[in-house]
This record gives C-alpha cells, structure tokens and sequence, in this order.
DNA sequence: GTCTATATCAGGATAGAC
DNA sequence: GTCTATCCTGATATAGAC
C-alpha cells in the first residue's frame, strides 16, 4: 500500500477507537488490530502515538470543514443552516448515547491530561462556533452573534453528556425541538443591551 | 492509623486525582504519593482498584446529599434553590475551566471504557435531576418538572464542557445570568401540552 | 513498506516480613 | 496496618530482517 493510504487508513481507525475507547485507553495494538497491521509498521508512519493523534484531530478539522461546506451549500437560509448544525444530535443519536460527543469528550480528555493538543482538539469548537456565528450575524444578530453561537454550542455540549448519561432518546428530542425554538426565536435586538441581559436565553 | 481512615484518606484522594487527571490515567502510584503510602498497602483496604473508585463514587454521592441538604436548608424559596445549583458554577469555576465537571467528565470516561461503575456514575446526576424536579414541582410545574430538570443540568454540563475548552470566564458568568433568567421565567405552564411543546425552553 | 523480535518501562496486583 | 520486594501483563517504541 502507498504510504499516503496507509497513513490514511491508520488515521481512520485510530478516529473511530478514540472516539469510542478514548485516547489513553486506546492501544497500538487496538489500532493495528483494527486495520490489519502490526504494531511496528505504525512507527514508519509516525514517530509518536501522540503524533497519531494530532493527524486525527488534522483529519477531523478536514471532515468538519466538508460538513460546514455541505451545509453552506444545502440550506438556503442561516435558519435552515443552524437546523442542519443541531441535527448532527439527531444523526448521530446512537453514538452519542455511547460515547458522547467526539469533541466534547477528546477536549475533556486532553484537559486532563494536560496534553499539548488540547487547544488543537478546542480549535474544532472554533470551527464550529465562528460558522454558527456567521449565521446568526446573517439573521440579523451581528453584534452578539458569537455569544449567540457559543449558547447553542453549550446545549448541544449539555444534550451529548446527558444522552450519554442517562442514554434517552426522548431527551435528545426535546431538547432539539426546544433548541430549533429558540433559534427560531432569534430576532435581531433592539440597540444597546447585550444578549445575555436583553434576552433570556 | 485506623484502617476506616486510611480508607477514607485514600478515597479523598483518589476522588481527586480521578476527577484531575482521569480515572484510567490515575495510577495508584499518583494516589499513593499523594497520601504518602505504598502501594501494597492499598490492597490491604480495596482488592482493586475499580473498587477505590467504587468508594469514590460512594463519596460523591454523600457529598453530594449533603450539599443538597445544605441548599435545601439555606434557601427559602425553590427559585434560591435552583440558583444554589446554577451558582456551583460559579463557585467551582477555576477547576472546571480545567478540569470540566467532576460528574459530566467521569460519566464520559466511563461509557467509553463500558464500565460497569457507569450507572452509579450517571446516579449522581439521578440525585440533581431528582432534587431539581422538586424545585420545579414546588414552583408549580408538577407536570414537566422532571424534563425542566433535565433542561437546567443539561445547560450546566454544556457550560462546562465549552467552559473548559475556552476557559473562558465572561462566558460562564453570561451562561449563568441567561440561566437564571430562563428558571425566573418559569411559571405554571396551562393544561395541556408537554414543556417543549408550550414552552420554547 | 511491512514484518518479527525485542528493549524498556509502568501499571495492577500479590507475598510475606515486620 | 504498613512496608518492601516481586510477579505479570501490556504499553510505547526501536532494531533490523525481508
């Protein structure tokens, strides 16, 4: 296999287990096992299990951008776009049961480890905050567009712990409907007034 | 030293060592340097070490008893109550900016190691959501006071989870503030309709 | 590029002295 | 009750054959 496959096809697994087993607890050999190599030809591809970890997080900022990107193009209006943000709860529903969020739960994992790739893995909230942003500013919101981003972040964050917690589907439901409601309920704020004290939430 | 105490030394530290840096990646070594023991002697008072984290979890939940009881007893009105609760965000700020939320994180490191400690570790937030669907109930919302509990300890987890990957403060305090202003704004919700259905959040 | 074999180390857990 | 010494396993990482 070209080495820019195998690479590839390492970075894949490596993904998918961290997700679902965590860093830390996810072996080498899990790696190899998974994909159908041996532990010693990783080292050809990268010199560090943490340098796996940073062509995860490079891997995930990619497939995030394409997700952003598809989103852009397939909803018209930023309504319809923050619609297809809160609805990655609903796609990913069953995973999330099991595993929380993806990066939600790598941020919280790096935070104790005090790995140097925490920022890295926080950088994928930023990716997903300024996008938000940019759609609540198109809704007329400009001036508290970021906070407007980080609040709808938050919940989707507070959804994945609890539906991992208490792994309730009905929960997440609600707690969609209820966020699409709120969206919806976003209105340009008259002058002066932050968003925190000029509207509930 | 009596071998009650010893224990509980031992739990108070793993207690904090787990919520810092991990379970999996506390190793008893890090306990026993913190408390200053040997190793070996820790199998005099817990056969492994899943059952330290057994007593962990048992700590928590009596700590958490207590400062429930503690609000039940400070507080006069259910809406203080409520606030008792959104104000540990302020108050455990600075380690949850680093560390996120000792009960959310553990939660999560567990379901992915498929734990069998997970349920007692979800029974934590059993014991919020429980005392917050009281508070909700005694503010005259018997009918959904369960699923506004769930609304309110889901926004305290996505807050930490955001507040960790940010670090960010102002974020917290404006989180909070909205918070506060959301459960002011509950009130008896007419007959008929679920909370997501008559009330946006 | 991929393999096997191995070095090295740290983890949980045990044995037995004191 | 606490210690030291040790076993055993599994982890990252390296060396070198193919």
């Amino acid at each position: 296999m070209p080495a820019a496959e195998t690479r590839s096809v390492i970075t894949e697994a490596a993904d998918r287990l961290f997700y679902e087993r965590g860093f830390e607890t996810t072996s080498l050999a899990d790696v190899a096992a998974e994909v159908g190599l041996s532990r010693g030809n990783f080292y050809y591809h990268f010199k560090t299990k943490d340098e796996i970890l940073g062509a995860v997080i490079a891997r995930r900022r990619a497939g995030t951008r394409d997700m952003l990107d598809a989103w852009d193009a397939a909803a018209s209006s930023p309504l319809a776009r923050v619609g297809s943000f809160i609805d990655i709860l609903t796609v990913n529903r069953s995973k999330i049961m099991a595993f929380g969020c993806p990066v939600g739960t790598l941020c919280d994992e790096l935070a104790k480890l005090d790995h140097a790739a925490r920022t890295d893995a926080a950088g994928l909230f930023t990716m997903f905050r300024e996008w938000l942003a940019v759609q609540f500013a198109a809704l007329g919101r400009e001036r508290d567009a970021d906070q407007l981003a980080l609040h709808i972040l938050m919940r989707s964050q507070g959804v994945a712990t609890l539906a991992a917690a208490f792994r309730d589907e009905a929960f997440i439901a609600r707690e969609i409907a209820a966020m699409k409601v709120w969206v919806a309920a976003q209105r340009p704020a008259g002058e002066g007034g932050s968003y925190a004290h000029s509207r509930p939430d």
